[in-house]
DNA sequence: TGCCAGGCCCTCTTTAGGGCCTT
């Protein structure tokens, strides 16, 4: 007979990829969510996705439209952000998180979950900073252009938030599958990629060597 | 009207400056 997993368990073998649309770029100077978008990775294999735009009750910039092709209109029968970030905190629960660039995602989930009374226990990791790492030869660290360096599936939409979530969930794919061919290794911990990032560019052969060893 | 942030990381560094990323 099997035994359920414990929570943990699972908890170590999913990651909520993550990506915001925002009115700007810092919460602290007033910019709101504008659209998340999220999937659910177990194992290496998309299982769930989440998408909603969402009404930040004000206008957002033509710079912004243009950026993202999200419109005013597009907003003004959205669901205000309070009401789908509860939705949001649900589908994340207690997994660890990942963004390209995850300071901002980082936040902009903060601040939206401050404004709902909401905390969240998982850890966060960063492709960005992971990429800079492993692919150093990259022309540079653009989520759109290492999905071309890479020759992600991609279906030729960015700037929005669930399409952009799916390419940054297929880019730490391809970052774990190049590690785990560098190191020999079947299995990565979140933990392992996360220190990771946080290793000097120099030393990182030295470190996925001192991975190789254990 | 016009402008706006901040964390990370490199180097011509650490008593600093500037480029890269995200919207």
């Amino acid at each position: 007979m099997l035994l359920e997993p414990t929570p943990v368990e699972i908890a170590a073998d999913t990651i909520v990829v993550l990506d915001f649309e925002t009115t700007g770029l810092s919460p602290d100077r007033g910019d709101r969510a504008i659209e998340i978008g999220a999937v659910k990775l177990v194992k290496g294999e998309i299982v769930e996705s989440f998408q909603e735009l969402m009404n930040p009750g004000m206008r957002i910039s033509r710079f912004i439209e243009d950026y993202t092709g999200i419109s005013n209109s597009m907003l003004t029968d959205a669901a205000p952000c309070e009401e789908v970030m509860h939705r949001f905190a649900d589908f994340i629960g207690d997994f660890n998180l990942l963004a390209h660039n995850a300071s901002f995602d980082r936040k902009f989930l903060d601040a939206e979950f401050a404004r709902i009374g909401h905390s969240y226990s998982g850890s966060f990791g960063c492709s960005l900073l992971t990429s800079r790492r492993v692919f150093q030869d990259a022309p540079n660290h653009k989520l759109g252009t290492l999905v071309e360096y890479k020759q992600l599936p991609t279906e030729g939409v960015f700037h929005r938030a669930l399409a952009d979530a799916q390419m940054t969930a297929y880019l730490w794919l391809e970052l774990l599958s190049d590690i785990k061919r560098r190191t020999e290794l079947d299995t990565l911990s979140f933990e392992q990629l996360s220190k990771l990032s946080t290793v000097p560019k120099r030393q990182i052969e030295d470190y996925l060597q001192r991975l190789a060893q254990f």
